[in-house]
RNA sequence: GCGUCCAUAGCUCAGCUGGAUAGAGCAACGCCCUUCUAAGGCGUAGGUCACUGGUUCGAAUCCAGUUGGACGUACCA
């Protein structure tokens, strides 16, 4: 498509060029560069190029100019005459697609899950930060926009031929985790998740909560917590031992949640080994002059030069921070793997502090700070009102995800499709996947948003499961096709019978997927991809609605459209893979 | 106070580096199942793109200001 667009500029310039040259303007071909743009209705063409621009160059009403150019064309290039049209002040492109259709099926049929891939990112190791929880309870919806998030830039990245790694950094080690080691010791009366029969991570959650419950009765509860990080950090072995077992209990019941969601990672790093990185570097880079210290030994960050105030690195007590932490741990991954970009997935109201981090890492002489880039996100809130952990006004991901699935199943059964989908559990859970991740990512990454579990839920419209309909519709046909076979062994894929308006809507998509991959690559917006499918999806509706494939009388017709639908079945896989909707043959 | 982001239909959101009449979905109201899965398709209605000014042939989009909101802001993560 790029290639097509491409050329019609260049001939366009041209033409644009020759006539400036004939009217005697002394304009360098520099000069004479065309936005390339669609037209607002497809019957106007594929291609538009405005010509606003060449009006005070040429002294005339651009519409007199399309007009020209068009003239111009029809004498020196009859061949390109009936694809172009001067509609005003715009010149407008019917792309001749009777070329390109059986090329164009052929390469998608023939690359399967590669299509649409680039090379824009090929040798480039690029790292991605995402999820990132604490251990002191289960994951919320908010860690569910940030998986989702992830996922799909990790898969984008790497369908824009990255090195990929994703990693995930677990939070086990600070005073929020004592608050739930200190409300087991009290109240815990030596239970276990299995003892209580309740999922492990939930387990600690619910020990959290009642710390804070407890806590505002009894406020010297926040002093005993903090006395049990001192002991923790001198090393005593109760204390150690404690942690260890309920750290594993989180960190298993959180697992468990990623392997529901289809979240994964290739390298785990944990606070609790790695806190200790930046302090050594701060203390460097004091050194060296680029810290300065208070009487009280605290060690500092000057932030004046990027009009921001100044930011403590280590206490006074010599102990690090959050900040301390995160410069350490940059460095030692830049160190095991050179990566040349590390994109951070984390909320919003973090911006401050990356900020300051990749500041300070400039500021280090290290050069890579330039690849480091702060993928922020927005909050989720919910319809009536904010999220709050400590109230336990959140809603919880495994939850959340247990109400979608069952919602799917109870949907299932009411359309009387229960027992032809398979797996009813199974299906339900890729159906309640599909809505969630769609949901999600369909709203620009730096916007708050609003979820609204109801409408999440709902299957009509424009929803993830909406999409997976599309597929299992698409499977549908092909099976049936399959099954007659037979009648269609003398019959020949002919790309020009593929002339319908609605074909060539979507032949013109499929030809599209390329850029939208690299778009949502350059953005690192997955957003840009939902949008995509539902625009395939909707248009295939249509297709599916008013033209009939496999009932068509003539042979060649069926096999042909056959081609074409999976061609669009092939680009809906690949795009729902980088959006994590799972494909599903029936549903 | 300062910093970052945001404000588009009743609700939730798209709108690419400025370009033709601002688009979806939900909700509302109609129409279409002897026809490849109606979780669908088609239509009607709904907008002063927060406000004011500027730049431009042209602004939802860029700039400035105003109003309203979210988040952050010197030893939490």
């Amino acid at each position: 498509m790029n290639d097509i667009k491409l050329d019609w500029k260049l001939k366009l310039e041209e033409a644009l060029f020759a006539l400036a040259l004939k009217q005697g303007l002394d304009i360098s071909r520099d000069n004479f560069n065309l936005i390339v743009e669609t037209p607002p209705k497809p019957e106007m063409g594929d291609l538009a190029f405005p010509l606003f621009p060449f009006a005070k160059m040429f002294k005339k009403n651009p519409v007199e100019i399309a007009r020209d150019v068009k003239l111009y064309i029809n004498e020196n290039d009859p061949h390109s005459e009936s694809s172009i049209n001067s509609t005003g002040p715009y010149l407008n492109i019917k792309i001749d697609l009777s070329d390109i259709t059986g090329k164009i099926i052929n390469d998608i049929l023939n690359a399967g899950n590669k299509y649409g891939y680039t090379d824009n990112y090929t040798n480039k190791k690029v790292m991605v930060e995402f999820s990132c929880p604490n251990t002191n309870k289960p994951l919320h919806l908010g860690h569910l926009r940030n998986d989702s998030i992830g996922m799909s830039v990790s898969r984008i990245m790497a369908a824009n031929g990255a090195d990929l790694r994703k990693v995930n950094l677990i939070n086990d080690r600070g005073v929020h985790i004592c608050k739930s080691m200190l409300a087991y010791k009290i109240f815990g009366d030596n239970q276990t998740p299995d003892s209580a029969g309740v999922k492990s991570d939930h387990f600690v959650g619910d020990y959290y909560v009642k710390f804070n419950t407890w806590s505002k009765e009894f406020p010297e509860a926040e002093t005993e917590a903090r006395a049990m990080l001192k002991e923790w950090d001198d090393g005593k072995s109760d204390i150690t031992e404690l942690w260890k077992m309920m750290n594993d209990w989180t960190i298993s019941g959180i697992k468990e949640t990623y392997l529901k969601t289809g979240v994964s990672f290739d390298k785990y790093y944990f606070e609790s080994k790695t806190y200790m990185e930046g302090r050594a570097e701060v203390l460097k880079g004091f050194d060296a002059g680029v810290f300065y210290k208070e009487a009280d030994g605290s060690i500092w960050a000057d932030l004046s030069e990027i009009k921001l105030d100044k930011k403590v690195l280590l206490r006074s007590d010599g102990t690090s921070l959050y900040l301390t932490q995160d410069i350490g741990t940059a460095i030692a991954r830049h160190r095991d793997w050179g990566f040349e970009k590390l994109i951070y997935v984390v909320g919003s109201e973090q911006q401050y502090h990356f900020q300051v981090l990749f500041y300070i890492l400039k500021k280090l002489g290290f050069e890579w700070a330039n690849d480091l880039h702060h993928l922020s996100y927005g909050m989720v809130n919910l319809p009536d009102g904010k999220m709050k952990s400590r109230e336990g006004t959140v809603v919880d991901a495994d939850d959340l995800v247990d109400e979608l699935t069952s919602i799917a199943k109870k949907e299932i059964i009411a359309k009387e499709r229960a027992s032809l989908v398979g797996d009813l559990q199974k299906t339900s859970e890729s159906v309640a996947l599909a809505a969630l991740n769609y949901f999600l990512l369909q709203i620009s990454p730096g916007k708050d948003m609003i979820f609204d579990p109801a409408e999440s839920i709902s299957f009509s419209g424009n929803t993830g499961p909406y999409l997976q309909y599309m597929g299992a519709r698409i499977s549908s046909m092909l099976r049936k096709f399959e099954d007659r076979k037979d009648e269609f062994t003398k019959a020949k894929f002919n790309p020009e019978i593929l002339v319908l308006d609605q074909e060539r809507e979507l032949i013109k998509l499929l030809l599209s997927f390329p850029e939208i991959v690299s778009d949502a690559g350059k953005g690192m917006n997955p957003s840009v991809i939902t949008t995509y499918l539902y625009e395939l999806s909707k248009v295939f509706s249509r297709y599916y609605h008013d033209t009939s494939i496999l009932k068509d009388p003539d042979k060649d017709t069926v096999v042909s459209r056959i081609y074409l639908v999976k061609a669009v079945l092939q680009v809906l896989k690949n795009a729902f893979y980088l959006v994590g909707i799972p494909f599903l043959e029936r549903m």
